[in-house]
DNA sequence: TCTGGGGTCCTAGGACCC
DNA sequence: TCTGGGGTCCTAGGACCC
């Protein structure tokens, strides 16, 4: 059966949002991120990339490069929801549907030509049937693989519909820039061009342990079967019971060194950590930290118990621990991010293992914290220390 | 001009065990 | 006094993506 994968992803998604939701901000530059002074821009419309906006640039930059754009703060939940409805609508073309992230899903169409028929028709009736639904525009890419789905949509952007025919692989490649390919970042393209290599024609002509021993095993074999139109692996589906990591961060308005507010943070985050792995019903045994320096430069430390962490307290008095040994406690900090790894679905963990009696205790005691939590929308419930914290500073 | 927040995977070195 | 080889887990940092 000949493999057939669409890849669909949303036109400037969040500013797109705000268009449907307000009319008149249509056919303007529209710049959705946060308002603070160290925001950077989550997305924008075209006619704002016109100025030489994109996203994850700084604000800042984005108010001198396009100072009459229309800026907007994030309203995650409404885009959550229209999201929701698209994927909905993508999801009963095929019941292998794998969804990437808010703004991107696959359709894994093989061997549906009997019941859907051509398959640039069908994609132009999705795209109208979305356009309909939702008033929104979206991008499909067609091709054998998931890899080169995804560049033909990219390619086609916006409002695009492009299939990489059987055969049309490296003609279509080629006609990529060696950075247009998905896994070349900046620093890899940078790499590339020290060693002379320019084009993804070039690329094609190195052999597989050449790349590897000028890339890295991994890397260069990720862009020796790229070039050729293989796929390198991206998007296995994933397994329902894992995931890798959850965590919290926040780069503070301007610079701290105060202890007390620093920990003040740690604590935040790690009642929100915790709450968000018992939500999702997660046992974790690793607790990170991460610092970022006034200087930008980045470190963290990391932590597995010989037990699940029990507590939002246990969660921030390791933090503080690695806190520590990573901080002066003078040097200006400008991010401060903790998290749990090595998470396990809480039914999947084998019943009588050691600590297992004082981690279901301590772990119920969490839990009714989070069904209040859940009751009570919108109420805060915080921990005695954290009030006794905030009253005095 | 300064650089968000939430993730994933890879690498290299070290600890530890058989 | 010298010292293998393999496997696994952990750690810190980096690259990349949306």
């Amino acid at each position: 059966m000949r493999p057939l994968l669409f890849h669909v992803d949303l036109d400037a998604f969040y500013a797109s949002v705000e268009e449907v939701d307000n009319p008149e901000l249509k056919n303007k530059p529209v710049i959705v991120g946060g308002l603070g002074a160290r925001s950077v821009v989550s997305s924008c419309s075209y006619e704002a990339r016109r100025y030489g906006v994109h996203s994850a640039m700084p604000i800042s930059q984005a108010r001198r490069k396009c100072p009459h754009a229309i800026f907007l703060p994030v309203r995650m939940n409404r885009y959550l929801e229209v999201s929701e409805q698209v994927m909905a609508i993508l999801e009963s073309y095929s019941p292998v549907f794998q969804q990437i992230s808010i703004d991107e899903a696959y359709l894994d169409l093989s061997g549906t030509e009997r019941l859907y028929g051509p398959e640039l028709k069908l994609a132009q009736k999705i795209k109208n049937r979305i356009r309909v639904e939702t008033r929104l525009s979206i991008s499909i890419g067609i091709a054998a693989n998931k890899y080169l789905a995804k560049l033909a949509s990219e390619y086609g952007k916006p409002d695009g519909l492009f299939k990489v025919a059987p055969g049309e692989e490296i003609t279509f490649l080629d006609k990529l820039k060696l950075n247009d390919l998905w896994g070349v970042g900046e620093k890899t393209h940078s790499r590339l061009l020290e060693l002379n290599i320019t084009s993804v024609e070039r690329l094609r002509r190195f052999p597989q342990d050449i790349l590897c021993s000028m890339l890295g095993k991994a890397c260069g074999l990720y862009l020796y079967r790229a070039v050729r139109g293989f796929d390198p692996g991206i998007f296995l589906p994933e397994s329902e019971t894992r995931s890798r990591s959850l965590s919290s961060e926040i780069t503070f308005e301007s610079d701290k060194k105060n202890p007390e507010s620093i920990k003040m943070s740690i604590l935040e985050i790690s009642d929100q950590i915790m709450y968000r792995l018992i939500r999702g019903g997660w046992k974790a045994n690793t607790v990170f930290l991460k610092l970022r320096y006034f200087d930008f430069t980045t470190v963290s430390a990391q932590k597995t118990l010989k037990h699940w962490i029990t507590s939002s307290d246990e969660l921030y008095q390791i933090a503080l621990e690695l806190l520590k040994q990573k901080w002066d406690g003078s040097t200006p900090i400008r991010l401060i991010g903790a998290g749990t790894a090595n998470l396990v679905k809480e039914e999947t963990v084998s019943q009588g293992e050691l600590f297992e009696d004082q981690y279901l205790k301590k772990r119920k005691v969490e839990e009714a914290v989070t069904r209040i939590r859940k009751r009570n929308a919108g109420v805060k419930l915080t921990k005695a220390s954290l009030l006794n914290k905030k009253r005095r500073s």
